[in-house]
Formats: C-alpha cells, sequence, structure tokens
DNA sequence: CAAGCTATTGTTAGGTG
DNA sequence: GCACCTAACAATAGCTT
C-alpha cells in the first residue's frame, strides 16, 4: 500500500473513448454491464423482478425472481389475482385488525376474526412459498454454456428475499 | 463550499440499519433502485433489454429495448432466426470475406460475391430497422401513471443505440 | 484468458428546500 | 411529494497476471 510496493494495475483509467469497442472488448464489457444489471435486478427489495438481455452476439440472458415466466405472466395477462396479490391483502388486513385490537380487550368475535385473519394469511403464505421456489437465472439457447458468470456473485444475490415481515 | 456556508445536506448516512423499512421508505427506496436499474438497463451497449419489475405496492412497471414484447417473443420463442441474427450473420460473413480479401486482388467470382453479401446485409439492414421502431418505456396495469419518473433521466438513455458501425 | 486489482466513475440513502 | 444535494457506497474500464 506504502510507495515501497509497486503498483499491481493502473486502475479504471480515466475515460478513453465513447466510440465502439473493438468487438471482443465490447462483448467484454457486455459481460461485466450484464452482471451488474442482473446484480442490481436482485437488489431490489426483494421485489418481483424479470430481465431479458441479448448479447452483441445473439445469446439471450435471463434473470428472474422469482421466476421469469412468472413475472412476463403478470406483466402480459395482468392478473393481479395471484397468490402474492392475496398474501399481501391478507397481510394488510391483518395489520389492520392488530392496529385496532389489543390482546386483554378481545372478545370471542374478534378473537375468531383475528384467528380467521391469520390462516388466511397461513394459507397465501404457503401458497406463495410454492411460487417462490427459487430465483432463476438460466440461460436459454446456450445449452452448453456454463454458470461461470453466474457463480462469480454471491448467493444472496440470488436468493428470494423470504425474509420474515 | 468553503466554511462560510453551511451544507445543504448531511449526504448519504454512513448506512443506517439494514432492517425493513417503514413501508413509504420503501416505496421511495424501491422507487429510486428502480430507476438506477432501467438506467442500467439503457446502458447495456445498445443491446435488446426487457426489465418488468412489479413495486412492493404490487404496481407493473417495464422498459425494453427495443421493446418489451419483442424480447418477451424472442425469449419464449427461442427464435433466433429473425432479423438481427440475420443480419448478423449477414455481417459477419462480409467482415470475414473483408478481412482475407483486397480490393485489387479480387476476381470476377469473388467481386460477385463480395455484392451478394453486401446486397444481404443491406437487406436485412432494412428489416431490422423496422424492428428498432423506438425504445419504449411503457407502465401497465396503471393507465394515469405519468412518465415523470422516466422523464427525470436524459434522453440519451431511451434512444436504440442506432448508431451506424 | 478468466480472475484479480484499483483508480475513477456511477449510484443512492438520507436530508433539505 | 418532487427535485435537488451530498457523502458514503457500489460498479467498473482498463490493466496485470
Amino acid at each position: 500500500m506504502e510507495n515501497n510496493e509497486k503498483k499491481r494495475s493502473k486502475g479504471r483509467q480515466k475515460i478513453a473513448i465513447q466510440e465502439i469497442a473493438k468487438k471482443k472488448s465490447l462483448q467484454v464489457t457486455f459481460s461485466k454491464r450484464r452482471t451488474g444489471l442482473f446484480k442490481k435486478a436482485s437488489a431490489l427489495c426483494g421485489a418481483q423482478v424479470a430481465v431479458i438481455v441479448e448479447s452483441p452476439a445473439g445469446k439471450i440472458f435471463s434473470f428472474g425472481n422469482p421466476s421469469v415466466d412468472s413475472v412476463i405472466h403478470r406483466y402480459e395477462t395482468g392478473d393481479v389475482n395471484d397468490s402474492r396479490k392475496k398474501y399481501l391483502d391478507a397481510k394488510e388486513d391483518l395489520e389492520d385488525k392488530a392496529s385496532n385490537w389489543s390482546v386483554e380487550n378481545l372478545g370471542l368475535q374478534e378473537l375468531e376474526e383475528c384467528m380467521a385473519a391469520m390462516q388466511l394469511l397461513k394459507k397465501n403464505l404457503l401458497k406463495r412459498s410454492d411460487d417462490l421456489t427459487s430465483s432463476s437465472c438460466d440461460d436459454v439457447l446456450i445449452p452448453n454454456m456454463t454458470f461461470s458468470q453466474f457463480g462469480a456473485l454471491p448467493l444472496q444475490y440470488y436468493d428470494v428475499g423470504g425474509r420474515s415481515n
């Protein structure tokens, strides 16, 4: 770190030119940027996201949480009547009830309502857990490509953000 | 900038807690990150890209170049036999020929091959120009949302990268 | 040549107007 | 709520090995 040791790299250069890179360099740059894009996508607060890119060479890469197909389905059909929506509704309903209730003052009626809300939440949580099998990060059209590019990312970038709330 | 003027902002804090933000704060953070994600997607060397995200509130946003639907179609059908693939093949073919040939040494046969390659390139370029109408950045399921969020980005982020090569 | 390095640039969380 | 600001943080272009 001090001046007694020579630098092992000149670091990022001050910015070369905005011109077209020389093919090979362009592919390397694309690869790096794609990695960064997928990383950013995975950092989106555990939100559902799908990213599909086509490399300069014409190959298709994709990243999805919980899966590319599920998000595409949501996009195409506009179907908000899925398990996540039901989960969110049930959760909000429970939170609303919980904010107005205190355990000491619950009557039988309210207790039953609370139980029903919790059971609905549990049911939808279980249903949603089926959707959240795992994040997928697959290459299509490239059967023999390895996952080394993605393996370079820490596993945390690919989890489903399934922390309890 | 000197000490005779008070700071207008404390800047990014050292990192608060990794806990769940307070709903409203989460939505703000999501919005900012979504902006950054779309910006990154648009900076991908003019490559074809589609990004679909669902906000914590369950709303769906999308960004695509040249369009979300076209990229999804490519993803779903695996149809590499499209105009861009043909364009790339023709271009590479032409470049291969060009690298091995010099105009002075061309015979009639090679000249005709070169002409054919150039015409194929031209034809596929024209066909591809139909695909690259423009980038789309649309919100679905939210008809009355404005484009203010995207308007905050310089226009360059949304061009199709249609520079001559 | 893929992986590692680093100086530089880019992103953004929290704040202010 | 939005636009903007700033410092802390993250990504990365060109390089080396």
